[in-house]
DNA sequence: ATAATAGTGTCTTTCAGACAGTATAGT
DNA sequence: ACTATACTGTCTGAAAGACACTATTAT
């Protein structure tokens, strides 16, 4: 085949790329792990309280070094960024076959101080009866924080070409012994044009980088598919009473649900078994399992 | 202040971090640039149908040189993802000031045959009539694509522990004179534990990388998004009938619409104005604006 | 007059929310 | 008997879907 002299073929192109010619970011990946979790019960005819929780990592080395972030680190160059988050959560946490979807990846130049660096995040589910999170092989501590979130402002400013809406939100993560918290900003600015969304830490303490912009991004998600997706059962354990279900979703939505439309809302995705839970000084409750096959979806 | 030699500080530790240190990925942008346009009108007293458009850059360069692919490139060290989004787009179609929103980070090892690059979508819209696709600067070529999509295949594997869920999908993407296909398979696996959900191209012509699958993503999310959201007023003019934004829905959600209901739904997002589009050989209709002011929400 | 689009009124069905009421264990 | 939870039936109102009907222009 002839060809003249600057055009070459697609092979010869690619064995002379250099990527190294480049200066390019680092990559990492964070992902945020929610449990639900039972309160220890005082009356012994109550039913324990549920509290939504987080799983983060002390982290032993600069930047922000003994403060709490989210489990996650760099891409290698042959695992895809799914491999990877999948892989870090392994090492750091011992905990897999769980439920992970791609959130959001974060690319503010100013976001990590070591580095430029753009960190995809990922959303993990898990039921808390599987945990087994051994005493970590690299004196890494992983903890469990209960996480809470309030609104605590929202403005509305309102000019001719459209408005500008702010919502200021408040995480709290408490252990046993710890309480660190994060304030998120999120700006939607409609007045010009082009519609644009920002986040933005304003504050955040005992928390490692942008991770309580994550975390909330990582609940809203949570909030919004747990209403139209079945991925509350990842949550659950195999067997589970409706009610169990129904703490689940009230501890994640933030508010109660009135037990009868809950029933009928979730009746198409449940299987009931012949089990019972009893000896609770009071009636017992049917367990039931997913019904994994009568819903198909791609959710 | 004391310290032993192993323990510095974090601004030590900062200052001697060497990002180089280890082999990194390389980053891009790709981004689904959407409008919807009319067809030409054969019939005086006809309205024009509507179609839904891409926009496609036809390669220089290798690989997949004179293949058509997404507009996009490699991200700064010294902007933000979305800067760097906003920027390529600037550069390569002199469009700016357009809605966009980040869709999904694709990281597979060798999507890229380059070297390893992993890529972040972004979905852009834009109202045709601020097109200004001038001469594109370095000779390339853009174009606009009408887009069509069709499920060809669902099929559903069950087995006792749940089932797998697999569907073909076909892009077809035209102008004047070239025709490309894509195909993509969604794969969902729920019969392990783990909830499992892949994408992949199966064969792509006229087209480069992976970006049929970037494409089918950006649809999927625009057609869902339209539906609870108002972007879709993104992709309209300053003044619009309401017969021409029902058939921007109609032709993004691929289905015929009853007006009735369809103004009943949307009363709530458009203001009227005292103006008309007439001489068209019926009955003229009002024309409105998108209702910015009475529409708060953070989607 | 006609063809084509513009626009409205209303019946039906579906679904979410509210709430009252019944059932059943352990102590 | 009492307490706490388990579970069901049904009313109501809001929203989505279907459809018939009227209105208005250029040719």
């Amino acid at each position: 085949m002839i060809h003249n002299d600057n055009e070459i073929s697609e092979q010869e192109f690619l064995d002379n790329y250099d990527a190294n010619k480049y200066e390019r970011p680092s990559l990492t990946v964070d992902t945020v792990v929610f449990s639900v979790m039972d309160k220890d019960i005082d009356n012994y005819r109550k039913l324990p309280e549920k509290e939504l929780k987080i799983l983060l990592i002390k982290r032993g080395e600069h930047p922000f070094k003994n403060m709490w972030a989210l489990p996650g680190g760099f891409v290698k160059m042959d695992e895809s960024i799914d491999e990877a988050a999948y892989r870090e959560l392994k090492e750091e946490t011992n905990v897999d076959k769980i439920y992970l979807e791609q959130l959001y990846t974060w690319g503010k130049v100013d976001r990590d101080p070591r580095t430029r660096v753009i960190s995809s995040s990922y959303l993990a589910l898990i039921d808390s009866t599987k945990l087994d999170l051994k005493a970590s092989h690299d004196a890494m501590e992983v903890c469990w924080f209960s996480i809470t979130s309030n609104v605590i402002e929202e403005k509305k400013k309102i000019s001719k070409d459209g408005y500008i809406l702010e919502k200021r939100v408040s995480l709290e993560l408490k252990n046993d012994t710890e309480t660190l918290t994060s304030e998120v900003v999120i700006t939607k600015d409609v007045s010009n044009n082009d519609i644009s969304l920002r986040r933005d830490v304003i504050e955040s303490r005992g928390l490692g980088f942008d991770h309580g912009l994550i975390i909330y991004y990582g609940l809203e998600r949570l909030k919004s598919k747990i209403e139209y997706t079945d991925i509350a059962f990842n949550l659950m354990p195999l067997e589970f009473t409706l009610t169990e279900l129904q703490n689940v979703y009230e501890v994640i939505l933030n508010q109660k649900l009135l037990a009868a439309n809950f029933r009928r809302k979730t009746s198409g995705y449940v299987l009931e078994t012949d089990n019972v839970r009893k000896d609770a000084g009071h009636r017992p409750a049917k367990l039931f399992r997913y019904n994994k096959q009568d819903n198909y979806n791609f959710y």
